[in-house]
DNA sequence: CACACATATTCGAAATTGCTAATATAATAG
DNA sequence: CTATTATATTAGCAATTTCGAATATGTGTG
């Protein structure tokens, strides 16, 4: 049975956190990226997204595989793509949901 | 079509980046509860969790009910309530991946 | 009204996180 | 071996987040 502790929970989830780290997993949701790539993807600075990758290699998210020079980064497996495609679908749904019934007086 | 830019979503998901708040929303996921419930529940500071269910509110993942001097948070939906399960799942999966099928030198 | 209880807010201090620049490592080409 | 390119790591500072204590607000009760 699943039981999972709020400690590993959290660790896990922190991959999702930060901008930056978004953006990196949705650069990569389809299709695997070396570091270079993904750093002009998303304009950003090279020691700054290396840091992020392995930020997301530590939760799990992603995978590296290194071919000669390069890094190839790819996200773990579809559970994690599904994850991030229902990030989406629920904060639609929510954002809807505060749209319509909700007087936002604040 | 979903398109949601990046800080939107990363807003949306800082309800899930800190221990205690993923806490709290397993607390009330099946059942609404009132404030001090939660604080005994998790065992937390009253100002503490107070400020929590504050950021939760404010990510859309939680609503607030008054009732007397009492207020009630739930989870605000279905999906959000399936989003809480399928991080169990996922994160699930991707351990058993990594002490499967990984040699964890480091 | 005064009082008690539940929750929210404010305010600095403490802790954590993220950033950039510099440097290190690692692979390949010549 | 040297130079070059790709990526990782380190270090110190800047920015953000979190915390508890104190205080404020709000609600029911006598």
């Amino acid at each position: 049975m699943i039981n999972i502790d709020a400690e590993t929970k959290m660790k896990f989830l922190h991959g999702f956190s930060h901008k930056t780290r978004i953006q990196i997993l949705e650069s990569i949701k389809e299709e695997e990226k070396a570091v270079s790539q993904i750093v002009d993807d998303i304009n950003g600075n090279q020691s700054n997204i290396s840091q992020h990758l392995a930020c997301l290699k530590g939760c799990g998210l992603i995978i590296g595989r290194q071919e000669g020079k390069y890094v190839y980064y790819r996200v773990r497996n579809q559970l994690v793509r599904d994850l991030l495609t229902m990030f989406d679908v629920v904060l639609e749904d929510v954002q809807n949901d505060i749209a319509c019934c909700e007087n936002h007086i604040d």
